[in-house]
RNA sequence: GUCCCCGUCGUCUAGCCAGGCCUAGGACACCGGCCUUUCACGCCGGCGACGCGGGUUCGAAUCCCGCCGGGGACGCCA
């Protein structure tokens, strides 16, 4: 039988770093054993759901490079793979359920049930329905109607029974019914069905036989296995990945920073880089090779080397593989991504043709940890009248002679004719030094901060050769005015 | 409270199932050096962990028990 997993997120407008890991696993698994990835979207909480919010997970996964083969919007053999147009469906296994006596009509309202919840937690049991409803006679349950109540559907779950199953990640996981909590709901009073019933009917019906989702599942995998048997379906096979933890090793939320696959996006992530951090998170590869393209993820991964200890999200190992995706990255892709940044950051980029604008982002990608570190780097190449560095004014009002190699080398460029290559440069600079009689950081330094105002940055003739004469005749004037001269 | 899951360097992890090859390996981070007439890159080196206590064994990170710690779930959310 041929895999077939599925993503199912709900709708919520946002995609959280632990479903995107959870999407990719499932993606991986499913493309190294050449099945069928599907894609539904779970949207029974109707009043949450929007198309936008639907959008936001199919950009993000787009983003990701993460590729559905059944779906909303590409259809397939089991759709429709959106809950809310699947109602019918649901109805009619929730008929057979009836048929065959596994669920009765509960006519305790929620604060009841709070109520009882209270009292429970009080008393130190576990929370738990008691099953009151079970027994309830059509008289009493005219009545109940007569006050105006709607039920919803609970589902009987069995005394006292051991559910089993092998878990892929965890292992032999055993439960015991009496820990479920009671006879759950598998239809509310609106009549709309709710999760643990919908999920299993859909994996079935969808044909899914790898159930891979986070570990916060596991304590709902019991009950939809007696849903399974219930309905008379084959159990798929379970796989609960690890948690992903923030700094303080609790359940990663917002409150603790991003956790955003659009924040990851927009923060200047190469989008290989994000997968490639992802896929390390609970998972590693038997070669230990930790630079990996999606291909090579793919080619790599098994559910089975998942590891079963949750993890801490921490994005100092992103911000390295940031930085490797980058040094590598083509180089014309990687102008086409910065571009937006710097805009953002207000420069015209109107002046300067993409073949130059490329050289530079080349010299300079080495700084970059995210994208929108592009424009303070590129700066030094976009704009003449920069602010030079006060660490930088000290370092030339420290000497009179460093200042002398500033207004030296003005002097000698102006007179320069011709092309600026890296070679006429570094002539010009040796005459620039024997003149004013200094060598090394002193003749260097003044130089680079004519240039640029700063104490550091790229390689000197590279940079100026990419600047050209006029341009640096400008940047030092600002220089000069700027150190008072 | 009850049940379930988990516990190896600061972080991600290898090793654990099939005990000795582990004076516990790698990666990131951090620190130091080299390279470089700057910074970064790169290269080399360093720091740094088996939660605790018993047991089994000639031998335990690995097996067993207990404890402690952390997390998750107990919804007419998914």
């Amino acid at each position: 039988m041929s895999v077939r997993v599925r993503f199912a997120p709900s709708p919520t407008g946002f995609m959280h770093v632990g479903n995107a890991r959870t999407a990719l696993f499932n993606y991986l698994f499913a493309r190294h054993n050449n099945g069928t990835f599907v894609l539904r979207i779970e949207d029974t909480d109707i009043e949450r759901h929007s198309e936008e919010a639907v959008n936001v997970i199919y950009e993000a996964l787009k983003w990701m490079g993460i590729e559905w083969d059944e779906g909303p919007d590409v259809g397939g053999p089991y759709g429709p793979y959106r809950q809310s147009e699947r109602l019918p469906i649901y109805k009619e296994f929730i008929e057979k359920l009836k048929e065959k006596g596994l669920v009765y009509e509960c006519y305790c309202t929620p604060e009841e049930l709070d109520a009882m919840r209270k009292e429970q937690l009080e008393r130190g049991e576990p929370p738990r329905y008691t099953g009151r409803c079970r027994h309830l006679t059509e008289e009493e349950k005219e009545k109940l109607r007569a006050e105006g109540r709607k039920p919803v559907l609970r589902f009987k779950v069995p005394e006292d029974e051991v559910i089993v199953f092998e878990d892929l990640v965890k292992g032999r996981i055993e439960i015991n019914t009496r820990q479920l909590g009671g006879d759950f709901v598998i239809v509310r009073s609106n009549g709309m069905p709710v999760y643990n019933f919908v999920v299993v009917i859909d994996d079935a019906l969808m044909k899914i036989t790898h159930v891979i989702r986070g570990e916060d599942h596991i304590s709902n995998t019991p009950k939809q296995i007696l849903l399974y048997r219930a309905l008379g379906f084959d159990v798929p096979q379970f796989a609960h990945l690890p948690m992903i933890l923030g700094q303080d090793r609790s359940k990663l939320s917002k409150r603790h920073g991003s956790t955003s696959v659009k924040e990851f996006k927009d923060k200047g992530y190469l989008p290989e880089a994000f997968t490639n951090f992802l896929a390390l998170l609970g998972w590693y590869p038997k070669d230990g090779k930790e630079v990996l393209s999606m291909e090579e993820l793919i080619e790599r991964f098994d559910i089975k080397d998942v590891n079963s200890a949750p993890a801490v999200f921490d994005t100092t190992k992103l911000n390295w593989l940031n930085q490797v995706y980058i040094r590598s990255y083509p180089i014309d892709k990687l102008t086409d991504l910065v571009i937006p940044y710097l805009k953002k950051a207000g420069f015209d980029l109107s002046g300067f043709c993409r073949d130059w604008l490329e050289k530079v982002v080349e010299v300079t990608r080495e700084y970059f940890t995210v994208l929108s570190d592009a424009p303070v780097y590129m700066e030094t190449f976009l704009k003449e009248d920069f602010q030079v560095q006060q660490e930088a004014k000290e370092f030339i009002l420290e000497n009179p002679k460093r200042i002398e190699v500033i207004k030296a080398f003005k002097e000698k460029l102006s007179g320069f004719d011709g092309e600026l290559s890296q070679e006429a440069f570094k002539k010009l600079v040796k005459e620039v030094g024997k003149e004013v009689g200094v060598k090394g950081k002193n003749l260097f330094m003044p130089i680079r901060i004519g240039l640029t105002g700063k104490m550091s940055g790229p390689e000197l003739p590279i940079l100026a050769e990419l600047l050209g004469k006029e341009r640096i005749l400008k940047r030092v004037d600002n220089t000069l005015k700027q150190i008072g001269n």
